[in-house]
DNA sequence: GCGTGCTCACGTACACTGTACCCAGTTCGG
DNA sequence: CCGAACTGGGTACAGTGTACGTGAGCACGC
């Protein structure tokens, strides 16, 4: 792909994103809709995981032939900007009132919910998000948070990608030691079981930090406990610099 | 791959990662060594992306046959298994002198370049790392950091999985940038330039708080200032805990 | 020494993927 | 009513990981 084809690609996807798209009225009418493919599509990503997505499964799944899809879509690239922007639109609208830490902590929440709802979401581009009339609306929604904190607009944004970046983070083993769990069928029990014979070999010798936390049971995958955790920590860390800014401290010695 | 065979792909794994694949004599004298496999992949992973890693790419930067691979490793899946290791022994050890709060930030920064020197390693399985002998190295001394801070072993665990979270989460969206903008030849500015009319239009209207970050200049992706801007807050957020435990407060009140 | 059998490199083949291209059938505007 | 515009879909191509089979090379037991 040429960067002018690049380029053009980019402009598609925008005006699918914003139904900018003029609809003809010559031919026969199309027996799908660009929004009944991104829904099965995110169902089956859903159910089957990121892996199974294909063109052509999407359009058993549709009864199409896998060339039909192309009519609506212009390759699977745009099509998965629409799926992610989708899926921004789900939840409910985010309660406005309280204050910046638990409104921002449901958001925490929301996003820790949405990935373990749709964890493809963890698995497609995201340098370069499309912001899409669903994206954002989540952005507004979030900075509207911080509003009256003090920080300014950089900040604002920063705050927010330090929290978004925690919960995708936390969020990506998550779901990729729960898929491996069902997909395998290789249960948590019997992958720590497998490897304890290497691992109790080296602990004791060279590691005896981790022979302690493996006693105190530290290593059962992340759970809801570690995003608990790290909750706490990262709301924490924000609420010094809020209370510092609110103090009347200069920017830079925050 | 049925549940018994993925067994013992792990099996496999685990025994190439701890080196107790026992060497035959007989026969003629390998023309590869494992090593030199993984080392070749790294490169061509680091240099050309991961969607370029193909056992054809590497073989034939060996100048091999794309199935002479086969005889050294048991498939793709395990060969990542290897690389990921291996790029765990990469750097210097760390400074066992300070504060643990500046031993951590050490370790973070040092997350973060390792993230950017091997992008790769954001996109493979990371649910149920294999702990290999360098990976068990990494987590050991990261938990050395936070001996003696008061935490217990989970939360010393939940701590480092914080961090390590908030890191690999930013430097995703960080490095899948960058990317982005090398492989497309599509600029960040070009890129906003092409949202803009669509984002102009929505802002003022619906989105007023956009409107006003926008203006400040805080939409220009992830920088090394959201990287600091994190860091700060996150450390803040476990100092917290921190202080709070040393005070002799009672777990169940952090 | 020498055959036996293990181990090497590698070619072929198969089931997948995204999608470019082409063609036949449908439907509306003029 | 007829041509233009549009639809669905078949075929084909260049990729992917890797199962399988074929010879060639090397070390050991006799």
């Amino acid at each position: 792909m040429t960067s002018s084809e690049r380029a053009e690609s980019l402009k598609r996807s925008l005006a699918l994103l914003w139904g900018k798209a003029d609809e003809p009225t010559r031919g026969p009418k199309p027996a799908l809709t660009r929004e009944r493919i991104v829904e099965t599509a995110i169902a089956i990503a859903d159910q089957e995981g990121v892996g199974a997505l294909s063109m052509r499964r999407i359009a058993a799944a549709l009864n199409v032939g896998a060339m039909s899809l192309y009519r609506y879509v212009p390759g699977k690239d745009e099509l998965i900007d629409l799926m992610v922007d989708h899926s921004y639109g789900e939840g409910p609208a985010l309660d406005e009132t309280g204050g910046w830490r638990e409104r921002l902590e449901a958001v925490c929440r929301g996003e820790w919910a949405h990935y373990h709802r749709h964890p493809w979401l963890l698995h497609v581009q995201q340098g370069r998000p499309l912001m899409g009339p669903n994206a954002l609306l989540s952005t507004e929604a979030a900075l509207r948070i911080l509003d009256g904190t003090g920080l300014d607009g950089r900040e604002m944004i920063d705050a927010i990608v330090t929290t978004s970046s925690w919960v995708a983070g936390l969020a990506r083993t998550s779901v990729e030691a729960s898929r491996a769990a069902t997909e395998t069928g290789v249960s948590d029990d019997e992958w720590w079981a497998a490897q304890e014979p290497y691992l109790s070999d080296a602990m004791g010798e060279r590691y005896p930090m981790l022979g302690r936390v493996a006693e105190s049971g530290g290593f059962d995958g992340p759970t809801d406990r570690s995003f608990e955790f790290g909750l706490r920590r990262v709301l924490d860390g924000l609420e010094v610099l809020i209370a510092a800014r609110r103090a009347g401290e200069h920017p830079d010695a925050g």
